[in-house]
DNA sequence: TTTATTCGGAAACGATCATTCCCTATTATC
DNA sequence: GATAATAGGGAATGATCGTTTCCGAATAAA
């Protein structure tokens, strides 16, 4: 089943919501309609389960990225550097499923906007404690406010997938050489 | 017609492209269904030419914001708070017709993404260009690399599109004031 | 005044959508 | 070994989708 829920992962990232029918669902997970409908309610309660298990899924990769760091400034590094390697490629091409939660039906569906919102301010609230973290161990300048800090983060890593999707080249370096002027 | 065609925007904005109905359509740009089917070939050639009406117009807001600066430095940082004003509020609510095109129909629709990809590119090469008109009048270092930071504020304004479509809020103010960074 | 043409409006079409229902195996229980 | 219960597969259903077609009104030409 959590291998049938991945599948229909990639099925929402690449296709969005309303782009995907059910049709597309029993392709990609290998069920027949009615058994999608026995273990979810509708289509919506699909989605927000692939939701939910993307959301876990890269959570864990970033937090095990960030994982690679020595010290608050370096734990930020490899997080952004991470989130420009999701951006492209294969699974930059693929998508987000929280971006396209937010643009697609943040403004039609307030459940998911709640999972949206709950999404983005968890990474807010990590990315800020890395901050902090920087602060504490001396790699980050005590000025540096981790709150502002951490939410034009989060808009830098969701516009990266925005551009990724679109398929613009993303240069992890060079785009995270830049970003880290903001903890100067 | 320029008038139906904008509230047509508003709408393709608003509930993206698969979520709105030619009923949607109809209603919004006050015009019967034959009508529609009269001016365009179909409901793709009604989103491009809602997607061109707002690049056009949102080039000419962003180009204005600009211009307000009196060197190049305040002309980025005038044009990042544009930015961020439209993402919020009503119309950050609203959500940007480039993002939806990116998200919900780069990886099905060729001719959609060729034109978010103009998009993007030409305003990346627009804020290139203040960067080194900034470097020009000495309001920007040398060391700053234009085409290196222009992707990264891309990504910063897609972002926050996103972020803004899913309502968190945005402080105008302390957001550029981080984004500055980047010209240090 | 009459005729031809253009324009917008609404009904009708086939296709596809999300959802439901029913049937068939398979497993577990007695 | 018989039977009850359950899970999965696929056809049927009503609704809605994008699109086409036809009709009437308004305008311009004759």
């Amino acid at each position: 089943m959590d291998t049938a829920l991945d599948r229909a992962v990639r099925v929402f990232c690449e296709r969005g919501y309303h782009a995907t029918s059910i049709g597309d669902l029993t392709a990609a997970m290998r069920l027949a309609t009615g058994s999608v409908y026995k273990a979810f309610r509708d289509k919506q309660a699909v989605f927000l389960a692939a939701f939910e298990r993307y959301a876990t899924v890269r959570r864990e990769q970033t937090r095990s990225a960030a994982a690679r760091g020595a010290n608050g400034r370096e734990r930020l590094r490899h997080m952004l550097l991470s989130y420009v390697e999701h951006s492209q490629g294969i699974e930059g091409r693929r998508g987000c499923i929280v971006v396209g939660g937010a643009v697609e039906l943040a403004a039609l569906d307030p459940e998911v906007r709640a999972r949206v919102n709950a999404q983005l301010e968890t990474n807010e609230s990590f990315i800020a404690g890395l901050i902090r973290e920087g602060q504490a161990d001396g790699s980050i300048p005590a000025h540096v406010v981790p709150e502002d800090t951490a939410r034009l983060m989060i808009c830098i890593t969701q516009g990266m997938r925005v551009v990724g999707k679109a398929r613009l080249p993303l240069d992890g370096d060079r785009l995270v050489g830049v970003a880290m002027k903001l903890l100067a």
